[in-house]
DNA sequence: AATTGGCACTCACTCGAGACGAGTGCCAGG
DNA sequence: CCTGGCACTCGTCTCGAGTGAGTGCCAATT
């Protein structure tokens, strides 16, 4: 069994191999840290950590390298969120409290935090699928074409054009929006979806005369950008950083690369990650490994956006700075969540 | 002087570079292509060829690698852009000819273009600058919010969210409506983005009185989304390739990834490129140092979107095969020109 | 029982010497 | 103008010796 000062010696390695990048000797962890013991004492504990997995030689005689299962218990037990600097709160805050939209606020947030960390760092939408839809609007513009527009009570706005095949007029406009708004507004966006296919599905069964195909046509584009709202995004900065950290991977960085640009699989990682009491949560090494990020490690944070919750996080190397990057991921989940539902109380 | 022959030679040199990423000897040069002269003549050749700067030795005794000013040569007068093959031409027909708006279109044509090339692809939104509004809308949301939304000729359109101190009426809407309306419609983006300017400068100094500050807010929102329109957007894809391909870079391929982040740079030299007859232009390796890309090639095409014109393009490395890629980026501009000209024509 | 100093051992890393060979430049002859 | 021949360069590979950081184990000490 490992004793207490075995995992203080698991967590001087992990503090000195991720600081210098080299393998660590006894010799070395009895200079840096004040254990009061001899080399050769803790060597019998790292013997011990060995036994356990915790810490590995990259040959016979080299110093250790920790192991996932290592940078784990060191993450669960052994360290502690740094508290950040007053500097650092500052910038965050002057990076973040700018005016914009809820776009300008995500890419700020991403921005903030890939400079705080030096790692790529990931932002999640808040989610819409829960949010209500509390508007649509119906825009004749030139000959045939119009303008669908759709707002949420969470804010999100978007729209869609539209080609007609002959010009309403206002009072149509007027008929045909009242028919749609009748379907969604005030359902969730998922239900309001399910409005829209019960009553194509009508026609297409024939319970309902297809009389109005215009209405029809417009639900089918309102149903389709609910569905784009209920898809998830993320926002990404600070990919350079891979590059500039690649001896930290073993291998290529291709495979994150490839990762960063598909969205959707660091997406479902950061999705299943389950947070500790702080909302914070790391996946480390190998355990990213059905993801195919077994040499990295995401460390994400969770934030809470009126009538939902997301997360923020950074991705690094394994051998990555657990404490600070916890920290500012704290941090910044922190500001963000302050700042949405300021957002929300102003209205 | 350097003759046909040694131009030849020039032409067999980067072929052979670009497709063994060695460099390249006399003695396989006369195995691989048929001279009908001995080593020793294309050593003569290739001399006369260093001569000029051409092509250059790594080391005193090894074979011959083009110089950037070899790439330039052999791009403008040595290389004929190979066509497609059949099966490449319907497969970005059955990328590019999918429903979706002008931004799904970007989207895919830039993955259409990665495909093609195995390399970084950018694709140039066409430029709004000289576009008209064709539409300004407002409309009422619950209490004191309101959306502002902006069509433009050529299809685009926007819209921004606003909280107004107190809720309009519906009379009120119109009137605001009709005030900005008369401002900027009909006008080009640059001349609106004027107009409004010149009414917020005229309450500043004194020239008329600030009695309608709503409206006022309502335009500087609208001015705000005009200057968003003015500025060129890029859309990207195959950024993993980098990785991939990472040998193929001397240095790091930091600044690359940076770049891409960036955009700016990217947009400014994807501007700065010239045609030539075809829409076609590469800038080679040094020629793109000012923007921090020695080491890169970007080979760029030309599309014409209605009433602009813009560009879309490769990033590779200097080491890339031009004829492939200036054939494919020719193709996949040429595809997408006549895409939107039939979108235009079909309205 | 825990700790310590000592010691033999392992093994990655460095360096220099030598062999190899691809490729060149030059020259004399066709 | 082309060609075969030849001396030369120099990067690369291989091998072996030397070095040193670090380990594991053991007997002695506290």
């Amino acid at each position: 069994m490992v004793s207490a000062r075995g995992l203080e010696v698991l967590r001087a390695i992990v503090q000195d191999y991720v600081e210098t990048r080299e393998p660590v000797g006894s010799k070395s962890i009895v200079d840096r840290h004040a254990f009061g013991v001899s080399a050769a004492t803790i060597r019998n504990d790292m013997a011990l950590l060995e036994d356990e997995d915790l810490i590995t030689a990259p040959h016979t005689s080299s110093g250790r390298v920790p192991t996932d299962k290592g940078y784990r218990v060191f993450v669960d037990h052994l360290s502690e969120v740094r508290p950040l600097s007053p500097a650092q709160r500052t910038a965050i805050m002057s990076f973040l409290e700018a005016p914009g939209d809820l776009d300008d606020l995500m890419v700020r947030t991403v921005r903030a935090l890939t400079q705080l960390t030096g790692q790529v760092a990931i932002v999640q939408y808040p989610s819409f699928a829960q949010a209500h839809v509390s508007h649509v609007e119906l825009v004749g513009l030139d000959a045939g074409r119009m303008l669908v527009v759709l707002v949420t009570d969470t804010g999100r706005v978007s729209q869609r054009l539209l080609f007609l095949p002959h010009e309403p007029v206002a009072e149509d406009l007027v008929r045909m929006r009242a028919t749609v708004a009748d379907l969604i507004v005030g359902r969730s966006i998922r239900d309001g979806a399910q409005a829209i296919a019960d009553r194509l599905a009508s026609v297409a069964t024939g319970t309902r005369s297809p009389h109005d195909t215009v209405v029809d046509l417009i639900a089918s584009v309102v149903a389709e950008e609910l569905d784009e709202f209920r898809q998830d995004r993320l926002v990404m900065a600070g990919t350079a950083n891979l590059a500039r950290r690649e001896a930290d991977f073993r291998g290529s960085i291709y495979p994150l690369l490839e990762a960063i640009e598909e969205q959707v699989t660091l997406m479902r990682l950061m999705g299943e990650m389950v947070a500790d009491e702080h909302g914070l949560a790391a996946s480390i090494g190998r355990e990213n490994e059905p993801f195919g990020l077994a040499e990295a490690s995401v460390v994400a944070g969770e934030y809470d956006a009126p009538g939902t919750r997301a997360r923020v996080g950074v991705l690094g190397p394994t051998r990555m700075d657990y404490p600070s990057n916890l920290a500012s991921v704290r941090a910044v989940a922190r500001y963000l969540s302050r700042l949405l539902d300021e957002d929300e109380n102003a209205r």
